[in-house]
DNA sequence: TAAAAATACTCCATAGGTATTTTAT
DNA sequence: ATAAAATACCTATGGAGTATTTTTA
């Protein structure tokens, strides 16, 4: 008998031999007879290749392979079962990891507080979060390389099931500097001839081409146009004095120096607003993940 | 089917079709066909109390828990292999552990040296070292609490074998401030007025008797009588001016202050000599054993 | 001689094979 | 229509039972 053929069974009977020390209340104790215990006794003798007992009508001892063998053999039924508890406790939702993506902007609109409240509620999850724009978390949501993503756009794609997260308005964001910045509100036309500022077209493409609308609807088309890869470049952008933007509500926490946010005027319900989604690969079964769901809910209706 | 049903053989077959994410070429791969390779992971299913696979005809998927249970089933094979070989090499004797036992003197006469040869060239092996009595010592190696042991008698008890070691003549050990420490050699009697310092009748019984033995050979009761429990202390109580003492000359090594050694006139061949032996208890079958006894050996012999 | 493990054999439970059906794309 | 897993059913290996022998203290 080698390696391939040794089972947790043998495992089992020689630790009851090791315990009793006594081949017939060995068995008694396992359930069964003692010549077939005496034979799988032997058959792991085979695989160890030395006896791990020493027999006589005295009684049965442990030789030193035996001895060595006895905390050997427990740690692996020990690892047996968790190996099974491990998988049990995946399936049902109390351990595992969830990958949840989110675009930036996130930060400043309740994701920490919603990541908090659930890591306190569910200790043994692990989370582990990605920062990457709208466009990149839907592909990566489409290929199951993210479990849950929060993102920034109006067309879900098929496939993708989604909770509305929060939902801002748009703002203004001029330099301080700029005679708008203490205005109360200003109407979107009076950043028509001010460079513009926009997240970049392949980041958040449904973004990028609404702006350009509304500017259009405004009865103007912005330039020249300053692309940037991320929302705090673009503040960063008006907080250096080097253009304005529309921009979230939620950037308003970012603290970026220099940069003032204005509300537009007729700036309604008819207006875009800036929607954060989570969205989800329908049918995916990592059971966390309905648990992870249920507290974005949570938080969306609630607080 | 419950955890006390599950077998090495369900993690293997689980982990090639997770390798594989195919039952068909999986079932090929462990050289099976694939039903029972379907029903044996049905079993492991049943084990989880979870699914651990999607299946559908384009093909196999892990689910959250079948991901969780690869890198857990891997471990228990692994650890499984290794409980079998980590028996194997206790069997050999490449690995394991020996309980030697050693007479506080031994430490004086060639333990050191021995241990550190033995330890370089079987760096597995563990010894775990117990000063003792020799008189301990017979008894734990009788009843196997001791592997081997470096042990003063010249009688060895039924079914205990031995190695001679190491054979010493005895010397007069007396104040350095003593008139017969400048001699070259003393005659036995020029200790008769002495306080006599011996180590304790149970301690070794067998010298003690002796010592008196050559005593009264020579002419005279040592009286006082002073007994200690260990030959350092006898040397310490001699070096403090309190006593004489007949001890063997390895403690000349001992260092110990204000104690001088002094050859004893007329001590000749048949004069006992302080000898040491490794006994060990005859049919032990620790394999380690074996490789220690060679070490001694070798030493006893060699250097 | 007695107590206990090993052996001999018998049986059946179940692992594994073959043929077929079901399912999903 | 096809590819793949599940099911049904059969076979046979080997695990477990009973009776007996061997061993050793």
């Amino acid at each position: 008998m080698n390696i391939g053929s040794m089972e947790l069974r043998h495992l089992r009977y020689f630790l009851a031999v090791a315990e009793e020390l006594h081949f017939g209340r060995a068995a008694q104790s396992l359930g069964l007879s003692q010549p077939p215990l005496s034979v799988a006794i032997q058959q792991i003798e085979g695989a160890v290749g030395a006896p791990l007992f020493t027999r006589s009508s005295r009684g049965v001892q442990l030789t030193a392979a035996g001895q060595a063998f006895v905390p050997a053999a427990r740690a692996v039924l020990e690892r047996a079962a968790q190996a099974l508890a491990e998988a049990r406790d995946v399936a049902s939702g109390e351990a595992g990891s969830l990958r949840i993506g989110f675009a930036g902007t996130m930060l400043y609109r309740g994701l920490p507080l919603m990541l908090q409240r659930f890591r306190s509620e569910h200790p043994r999850l692990k989370l582990v979060l990605c920062e990457l724009s709208s466009s990149d978390q839907l592909l990566d949501l489409q290929h199951e390389r993210l479990d849950a993503g929060f993102v920034h756009t109006t067309q879900v794609p098929e496939g993708l099931s989604q909770i509305l997260v929060s939902s801002q308005s748009l703002v203004a964001c001029v330099p301080q500097t700029h005679p708008l910045a203490r205005a109360r509100s200003v109407p979107l036309k009076a950043l028509a001839d001010e460079p513009f500022a926009l997240v970049a077209r392949d980041v958040s493409p449904d973004y990028h081409s609404r702006i350009l609308a509304l500017c259009g609807a405004a009865g103007f088309t912005p330039a020249p146009i300053h692309e940037l890869q991320h929302w705090l470049s673009v503040v960063s952008l008006v907080g250096q004095g080097l253009a304005v933007a529309l921009v979230p509500a939620a950037l308003q926490q970012s603290g970026m120096a220099g940069a003032a946010f204005v509300s537009v005027k007729g700036a309604q319900h008819d207006w875009p607003r800036y929607e954060t989604h989570c969205l989800w690969k329908a049918g995916r079964d990592n059971p966390a993940l309905g648990l992870f769901l249920s507290a974005v809910r949570e938080v969306a209706s609630g607080g």
